[in-house]
DNA sequence: TCAACAATTAAATAATTGTTTAATCGAAAA
DNA sequence: TTTTCGATTAAACAATTATTTAATTGTTGA
């Protein structure tokens, strides 16, 4: 990492402070593991959805058009990621967004990034 | 997606307002895919990289520790992305953070996921 | 033109992952 | 208890993708 070990010098004088700010393997991670969850499109559409109702698996399934296996998949993987939780009332699982901040910061992210990729649809 | 379709009448009154709100399949499909370049973790810290410096691959490869058909791999997705862009100069490309809404969305996002996944090392 | 260097591409491999169908688990009602 | 319904898990499969090594392209300087 050290400036003087990179194979060009291109005469940068603030590499090194770039370097020292860098995230952490762990912070990396992190970042990554919560953008991977959204990167899926059915799990975007998912957690789009749980950002504003709650609702159970059946009615998942039917508004996202999949099967009720793929779905409780993409539940578990939200879930253990720490973005949706879960309540049982009788026989249903109700999921919903979580209330956290790494919740509020992704679904802010997804409303914006919404607005400049299809902003037609924003106007 | 009509409410009354839904397999499990719940009795929110809000559910056709929000099907009505609804992302469409080419909102998700662009929001996922800028979602998806930096869910991986090695696209990320190139991407965290070039907001912060413009580089040529060498050096990208040395700094985040990759080989240079591996970084090259990620900058032509990352490019694709339309996150990135590139410069010839000599021998050498050099490449950098795209000056867009897009580029600029996902740098601030990361930056705020980065203190809420790793809170204590923003302190 | 030829040699050296930077970057990309190709081929191959390994690993991950999204989806489907079938089977199982859990809770409530008959 | 047995049946029914919702949800999850298991097994299998298909598809994508990240990485490596080797070969190739493109540019500069000898």
């Amino acid at each position: 990492m050290d400036n003087k070990k990179l194979p060009h010098d291109h005469g940068y004088h603030n590499e090194e402070e770039i370097m020292k700010n860098m995230p952490g393997e762990d912070e990396i991670a992190g970042v990554s593991e919560a953008m991977k969850q959204l990167g899926d499109p059915s799990r975007l559409r998912i957690f789009w959805l749980l950002c504003h109702c709650e609702e159970c698996v059946l009615n998942i399934a039917a508004i996202v058009n999949m099967t009720s296996p793929a779905v409780s998949h993409h539940l578990r993987l939200l879930k253990s990621s720490g973005l949706i939780v879960s309540r049982r009332e009788g026989k249903e699982m109700y999921y919903r967004t979580a209330d956290t901040e790494l919740a509020r910061v992704l679904h802010h992210t997804i409303e914006k990034l919404g607005r400049v990729t299809c902003p037609e649809q924003h106007a």
